[in-house]
DNA sequence: GAGCTGGATGTTTACGTAAACATTATTGTT
DNA sequence: AACAATAATGTTTACGTAAACATCCAGCTC
């Protein structure tokens, strides 16, 4: 066909282009683009034609130049190898959409200072009308970091000091209630698998498993912790093994399939000698051997409410600095019985 | 502060606004901006402090229509819940970055006609120099949809037939060096779970299954069906735990999770019973009980080469129709063993 | 049929940037 | 000291679109 080789010329197709051919003007043109009344049927069916035979596609830098607004988001984020990091990008690009927003993505190189500035500074040559990070760790420093001035940003898991909206799970009340549940059953005191300690999110379940270990007077036993990686639950679940132990809280549900894994091995069984909790009710952790039992951490509402967040931010033209929780669910499978 | 206020203005700070205040022209700004020679230290300097003053920030759009470039690729894809997805994103993200373009998603809503067409359409507002299609399923019809003209494409995981660059795991490899392991340690026959019948990877390992078994002359047991979740692995190594079956080759490592556990609730052990296969190599599959054997998909590999492709095909304004196939490997874990 | 109304269409302009070209200052050479 | 040659900076222009304004013409009122 012809139409590709034409498409293919050294300029792209223009407006003017497409008024020439369909012998109206470029105005025209625009507004048959836009849907926009005032042209005639008749009109509208010669611009329509005219487009479809040079392949015109609207520019849209132009566009955005001229209606100041690219109606895109970007998302800084670390990585997607964490299940929550991805659940909770999926949400925001299905809310997004609905509201016609695009998301763009900006991936930090390294977890390390040096990655995020270059994350956040590659920020200024984005087509991005607002923000939103999705932070774990202790990097967000306002010191070495900063968003562009007016540049409205929601940030997800990170304390809500910065001066920026807020929006995270409640990971107190999710491992509280983790904790409490296995308290509940009778045992003497529950151990803690946590994340690393790099993570604010790992720091305030650790911190919610210990003032609830106290409320009830229990002994705390020793802290272990992982990477997240269901390996280095592996190799905190060999040293529970070795521990006189009924009852654990792991910080998520990768490194449960690590202990779990370590207990078989060991020839523990689950739940009838140790019961065992998680964090995030990952799909799969229906199908572990035992199903999981769980804290279920509601990512998509986590996302829906970043966008609808920024966007009033940006409709407003506000900045709503404030920590917004969603709250968690305890998910009761099979890993966890009463104590023997 | 009062830059705050500043930059709260109505409009947005412009070049014309630092040349004002630094008492230098805009193309002195434009030099600096960009970082191009020809400015002095001095002036350098004061331009510097006035865009710090004024919070100045390039507007992306009209760098865009100026240069004629986003410096974006759009990723069309239906779903972030697989892993595979989810890494190969993560890996064009990375090789995309490194060669400083951006990534706008463009999530499929529903993985119905419908929706692939949504989100093609969509496409024509968006702010993309390219596109890379991660495509699962039989819906990149080319009848109903089609990349608008004069964009430049790449497709993961389709057939190559479309007229664009395809690029894949070599699927059909893959599942032979399953089958054939298997078959090495003296199984008789090799069971298998596939994926759904919709998704073209799925039916690449089935027919690879096939023919392989039929080249050893084994008889091919009846074949089962899963999602890919680890439920559906659950409901199918139900059937396969009634059936006399001592190999199995699973389509991915999450339903392999699942028919693990439906081995242990009926006491089947892996492998001294049963040896499982999987595929995928996700982190996790090492901290299965047992770690699981199963074919690692190089998908790293592949968003570069999705990257690269596409990229190529930009500075050269070709297409390069054809497939690319990403080898695969086999990773022997203690799922597997000799026959007994 | 003159004057008016309003819908259809055309013309001008500005959005913010950067390439291309033009001008001015500075330095080195004879 | 006159003059290139070069470096630093300024001016003009175009990128493609859409808002604002201008024009034209058919159909209507009186």
């Amino acid at each position: 066909m012809s139409r590709q080789h034409l498409v293919r010329e050294d300029r792209r197709v223009s407006m003017s282009d497409v008024a020439r051919l369909a012998g109206v003007s470029a105005q025209t043109v625009s507004r048959v683009s836009n849907g926009n009344p005032g042209v005639i049927e008749s009109t509208r069916q010669q611009v329509i034609e005219a487009m479809d035979e040079l392949g015109y596609r609207p520019n849209s830098a132009a566009r955005a130049l001229k209606r100041g607004s690219f109606r895109t988001l970007g998302v800084i984020l670390f990585t997607l190898s964490t299940t929550g990091n991805v659940r909770t990008l999926e949400a925001i690009a299905a809310r997004a959409a609905e509201e016609d927003y695009a998301i763009t993505l900006i991936p930090v190189s390294a977890p390390t200072q040096a990655g995020v500035r270059g994350a956040f500074s590659r920020l200024n040559e984005l087509a991005v009308d607002a923000i939103i990070v999705i932070m774990e760790v202790h990097l967000l420093d306002a010191a070495t970091v900063s968003l562009p001035p007016g540049v409205h940003a929601v940030v997800v898991d990170s304390d809500a000091s910065d001066g920026y909206s807020v929006i995270d799970t409640d990971q107190a009340d999710g491992a509280q209630k983790a904790v409490e549940h296995l308290l509940d059953l009778g045992h003497e005191t529950v151990w803690h698998v946590a994340g690393p300690s790099a993570s604010f999110a790992s720091e305030r379940r650790v911190n919610a498993w210990r003032s609830t270990l106290a409320a009830r007077d229990c002994v705390e036993p020793p802290l272990l912790r992982g990477d997240w990686s269901a390996d280095s639950g592996y190799v905190a679940g060999l040293t529970l093994a070795e521990a006189n132990c009924t009852a654990v809280f792991v910080a998520n549900d990768q490194m449960a399939l690590g202990v779990l894994r370590a207990f078989h091995e060991k020839g523990i069984r689950v739940p009838q000698d140790v019961s065992i909790v998680g964090f995030d009710d990952i799909p799969d952790s229906t199908a572990f051997s035992p199903p999981l039992t769980t804290v279920h951490q509601d990512f998509a509402e986590v996302g829906r409410r970043c966008v609808d967040k920024v966007l009033k931010q940006m409709r407003e033209n506000s900045t709503e600095p404030g920590l917004d929780l969603v709250p968690t669910r305890l998910v009761v499978r099979e890993s966890t019985a009463r104590s023997a």
